[in-house]
DNA sequence: TATTTATTAGAAAATAAATCTATTTTATAC
DNA sequence: GTATAAAATAGATTTATTTTCTAATAAATA
């Protein structure tokens, strides 16, 4: 379904977005057209799903980033349902997975400093019905962060 | 420094970064010159960082998705350094963060299933030298994920 | 081999980005 | 409150890029 070339394409993508075809044509010793082509698939094909922005946090005061394991109470479906709502709700929030292990959720928050933090803990989260216990973990660097998958 | 409508278009562009500037001047009301001024401005202030795309992980068999707690042995600045050197590295590893608590490390990981997931431990993250520990968390479902920040 | 289908190239048309000049708004000093 | 400077904006023009079109080539199928 992708040839070596799609990939090579993606990854310029991946990389930036804002190449002109031609750029990219050249890249890849292909004529615009076909670089044009290719990308059109791409997005047709939902392999490309978003061209966007990256911002960086530290410029936006956003740059207190912790992650925190989520215990439910109990976990029926209307529970479970009540909080993934809740989640996608939270700005702060701009991860968060169901996964295995002690704990069921886990989840990815952005803030300005530690007073948000608590602020964020204590009116937000924590105000979600139904949350049996937490475990925050502070974020001390950020070793690596990409957006974009080797293919 | 960023204004309300400087947010807004940040709003925009980190939704989708590949409207036009005469789109986004109608949905803020500017000019389309007024648009671009400000656009140059936040991408020449490192506000905006980089323009990517996004592509999907399900269409490219990349849809396993686990978080690795990762405990050195030691913390000396050698192993710290040779650690996140081999880290960043490993085309795998998405994303890692140094993290206070119980472990040090927490990285994310993207592969195309549960087999290639071990293989990856087994031959790539637990070849590196010095790692205490692991403790492996699977992801059983993506309730949200954005690269989206509210401003 | 013949036939269809997909991919590619190059030219033309349509669209958008980038630049320029003039005007307006905002901030600062007097 | 007014004058001055600086910043932001609008509209027009130029430049560059995307998109479409036609034809040619390559790949796949009968």
């Amino acid at each position: 379904m992708l040839d070596e070339i799609d990939k090579r394409l993606l990854k310029l993508l991946q990389t930036d977005s804002k190449q002109t075809n031609k750029a990219l044509s050249h890249e890849l010793g292909l004529s615009v057209t076909a670089i044009y082509e290719r990308i059109k698939k791409l997005e047709n094909n939902k392999v490309i799903g978003k061209y966007v922005a990256l911002i960086n946090k530290k410029k936006v005061e956003k740059a207190f980033v912790a992650f925190c394991h989520v215990k439910l109470v109990q976990h029926s479906q209307d529970y479970v349902i009540k909080f993934e709502q809740e989640v996608r709700k939270l700005d702060e929030i701009l991860e968060c997975y169901h996964i295995s292990g002690d704990y069921d959720y886990l989840i990815k928050v952005l803030v300005k400093d530690m007073e948000a933090f608590r602020d964020f803990m204590v009116k937000k989260l924590t105000k979600i019905d139904h949350i049996g216990s937490t475990h925050s973990m502070f974020v001390i660097n950020e070793v690596k962060h990409t957006t974009a998958i080797t293919l």
